[in-house]
DNA sequence: GTGAAAGCGCTAACAT
DNA sequence: ATGTTAGCGCTTTCAC
């Protein structure tokens, strides 16, 4: 049996080769240096011997890793799922290790995960914090770890952010249900902690006001398809309701279908409006009127500004304005 | 300026404290063996310096991490997503480090993080093997890394495996198809590098020739919308078509979507069927006749497997078979 | 209950 | 071009 039982390491692959230590190294690290001749026999006896370094103690030595961490709000959200596609499009090719975790938008678990990540002893964490508490992740960038907020800012201006502009996604959506003659809307909006949820709600109300039409607001606790499926009866108890924004695609689904099981038409009596065009979303029927945005650029987007591939600056220019996307879930207002 | 540009030492908290180095570590690990008062001292010394544990350190002189690798196959796919939910689930309340990678189903992009997770030094992977070899996985174990499979059987039974019973799902749906009077039932099918994708076409064959029928499969490249839809003139060309099985949900969208672009009812016209009951299936009009199995439960049982929390043989008996969930996208064949 | 010392596997000066 | 050496920050006997 030639296969131990634990790894093999770099002073076992010297003596394998009959080269010192160094040499191994220098193979690993700058293959230039060494004499062609010396790097094949390293080289065959890493693999005779399964050699695979071991990474702690490269980053022991070396003070830090390449690898990056990332905490994002809920992973089991198609949008977090789309950021982390994103982020690994750049860490892929790079052959960074992305250490994924997800906070469920609850702070105290991203309080344990700030500090599990950082005593990984990572290059920088991607971060979308839970709320407006930065100063942990100040005292982090403090402390050498490079930090890139993700659609969250920063007013201080201390950490670097890659942010999506909301207010101006929920100022689309809300003025093309005034277009369409709307003067009842209600916004289906998230805990307000969320920074998302206020700058989509200051979108909304900035319209409305302007527009000399009151804003009403329905709050729930989650962003999913249940808590838009739960809220439907506070929806239908607001006199004169014609159209709903909602602060979401998920949420937007769950209005979706408690509106159709109360056998409320939509667009007919009322037209709903998402936000994310979530892949599912033109499959809906009707197909659902939404903003979008992309997830998938602001995750790739925060990983250069981390790596120092980007700007802050160029990342932010380069993600695209929310887009309104029109399809059938927004119709004129019949009055 | 206290705050340091580098991270605490141990020895700084020790010099800081007036004790040994050996005493800080006791407090970290063993904090029953230091007097309370010490103990205490120690305590502040470390808030005050913001002390972090340097874990690649520790890790080195441990030998291991207490992290675990995750390599699924496309961490955007909704299932995915819920696998790793269900990791999380576990990991999470244990502190235990995740660090997830997504393979894009691609089997280099395997090897290349196979490596790198292996190098990272961690106590284990759960991986979603993109082909059947598995004798990098196999060395990964001899080395001593645990692996546990996540959906994917080991035949000869070296590496511990959670995996649901896709054969019984497929035979499921298709069963449910045929007991509605269809005859002439497409599958619309992955790559049968996939297990999952032979598993389901097995199942389906079993039952379509058990009933005496043709089994009638259209491959598409990835599991996704755009396949779904990508595939649908080929669906069309088949004469007398009645029914379609789709390997999942993503893919039935996909050719719900196609399908209503060109006119054709469903469920008047074609039957549709999906596979993995994601979350927007429900709300889809039809909303889609679709096959449950938990991803959620899949990934809390694998990994409860590789922390020992679980046997193997308990963890799959816990997985629930795969159920119909009966909708509206199904109706009896008209002739 | 606490300290002194050794060493995990690696890399980087420096010497040859 | 290659080898020697020191040491990254931590845990852990083994003394005291």
């Amino acid at each position: 049996m030639a296969e131990a039982n634990r790894r093999a390491t770099s002073r076992e692959v010297a003596d394998a080769a009959g080269v010192s230590q160094a040499t191994v190294s220098n193979v690993l690290n700058r293959p230039d240096v060494v004499a062609p001749e010396t790097r094949e026999r390293v080289t065959r006896a890493m693999e005779s011997l399964n050699f695979v370094v071991n990474r702690s103690a490269r980053e022991l030595r070396m003070g830090s890793s390449e690898a990056c961490g990332v905490i994002v709000l809920d992973i089991a959200n198609p949008f977090w799922a789309q950021v982390t596609s994103g982020i690994e499009s750049v860490t892929g090719p790079l052959e960074r290790a992305v250490l994924l975790a997800s906070s469920g938008e609850s702070t105290v678990k991203e309080r344990q995960l700030l500090h599990q990540l950082e005593a990984a002893g990572l290059l920088g964490l991607l971060v979308a914090p839970t709320g407006e508490h930065l100063d942990e992740l100040w005292r982090i960038q403090a402390r050498g770890t490079g930090v890139v907020l993700i659609d969250h800012d920063d007013a201080t201006g201390r950490l670097p952010a890659v942010a999506l502009d909301h207010v101006a996604g929920a100022r689309l959506a809300t003025n093309h249900l005034i277009a369409q003659g709307h003067r009842r809307i209600a916004m289906v909006n998230g805990s307000i902690q969320n920074h998302w949820c206020r700058d989509r709600r200051a979108g909304y109300e900035q319209v409305c006001r302007s527009a000399g039409i009151t804003p009403l607001e329905v709050a729930v606790d989650g962003m999913t398809v249940a808590s838009g499926f739960d809220c439907v009866s506070h929806l239908l108890a607001i006199d004169g309701l014609t159209a709903v924004f909602c602060v979401n695609d998920m949420v937007a689904l769950g209005v979706l279908k408690g509106l159709s099981e109360r056998g409320v038409g939509v667009p007919e009596e009322i037209s709903v409006i998402g936000y994310d065009d979530s892949e599912f979303s033109a499959m809906l029927s009707p197909a659902l009127t939404t903003v979008r945005q992309s997830a998938f650029a602001i995750g790739a987007a925060a990983a250069r500004v981390l790596f120092n591939i980007e700007s802050v600056e160029s990342a932010n220019r380069s993600l695209e304005a929310p887009v309104l996307v029109d399809r059938q879930s927004v119709v004129p207002a019949r009055y």
